[in-house]
DNA sequence: GTCTATATCGGGATAGAC
DNA sequence: GTCTATCCCGATATAGAC
């Protein structure tokens, strides 16, 4: 009932969302346990004392950038369905993000798949939340195959594509090679053209 | 020149090689950073401060770690040339690292491909060390698709089949689906056998 | 809501006795 | 070569003033 809270320079929801996005980033560059509370502190320009006030653990915040992730991978996705009517070209939108997130991905890999290999190890409990990012993915991917007519196969391609992803960001942070990765891009579209024909003829 | 050396119950070789071997589980189960000195020191059953006589730092540990998989890959890909006595037969070989080592990858992930992703994001010095685990493979997998005659395209082939196990190993990670798997795997060799029936009937 | 100060803990690394 | 004891630092987390 105080209406000082809307005269503030910051609302406390403002400042949420700063720390989530700095942690966010930060975990991405750095990783999960090698973020310290004082980097995004740093990074909000907050001190120390203050942060336990918007996140008491660092597994809350965790919880938070995990949410965010989940929410952008869904403006994301949808965005990608207004852009692109075909779904074959959505596949093939989602298969060119390592072409697309080129520079971040051969410094720090896939966000995704690097956050859930790194919670794996630490046997992290919020390694479920983590492979429900992997599900959204997934589950789109399903529906676009599902279009395109692969019948009982949607599934079984959905994965092919998170396989091909996965494997073209980690060897792209590897190597840093460009080449290789639009190589890998070329071959895994051309397998997709295959897909799309075959079932374009079956009755 | 003190005889008592070949009669003590460990000699600092045996030492150091049991501290490798079992930094190497560790840092494969845990990570590098969430492995420390006294995780190590109780595998082996020693203390932390005979642990610093063998090495003084952990980054030490890290490039005896790699030197000890790099010659353990060297062994295997030595056995599986004389164990496959064909080309393909012996990237069907590497293709299927990721049944065979099912259980621990379902649980830890790649080895290769999780230090390497970890020491990304660290700026870890010993990058380039990891990287030359990478080329190690990359190298055996070339020399069998220049064997088996496709040309120029030998090291975009190695570049691919290693793609496909990154790919794998990182989703039997996240997922465990051993059905997965196996379904990627035979993918990859429906692929492998195209590849050499186009070179075989090549002029 | 933001700050400073502080408690507490674990890990890397060293010194020196045996 | 192995041990105990210790130093030092960074990180999580808390208390309490403003």
């Amino acid at each position: 009932m105080s209406y000082s809270v809307v005269m503030a320079s910051h609302t406390a929801g403002e400042t949420r969302a700063r720390i989530v996005a700095a942690a966010d980033r930060l975990v991405y560059e750095r990783g999960f346990e090698h973020t310290s509370f004082a980097d995004v502190a740093a990074a909000v320009g907050l001190s120390r004392g203050n942060f336990y006030y918007h996140f008491r653990t660092k597994d809350e915040i965790l919880d938070a950038v995990i949410e965010a992730r989940l929410a952008g991978t869904r403006a994301m996705l949808a965005e990608w369905e207004r852009q692109e009517p075909t779904p074959a070209g959505r596949v093939r939108r989602f298969a060119r993000i390592v072409i697309a997130n080129g520079p971040d991905i051969r410094l720090y890999g896939c966000p995704l798949g690097t956050l859930t290999a790194e919670l794996a190890k630490l046997r992290h409990p919020a390694r479920p939340q983590a492979l429900a990012l992997f599900e959204c993915f997934r589950t789109w991917l399903r529906e676009q195959f599902d279009a395109i007519g692969v019948g009982d196969n949607a599934d079984a391609c959905a994965m092919h594509v998170l396989v091909f992803s996965q494997g073209a960001a980690t060897l792209s942070n590897a190597y840093g090679d460009d080449a290789m990765v639009e190589c890998e891009v070329a071959s895994l579209e051309s397998w997709l053209a295959g897909v799309v024909h075959e079932s374009s003829v079956r009755p």
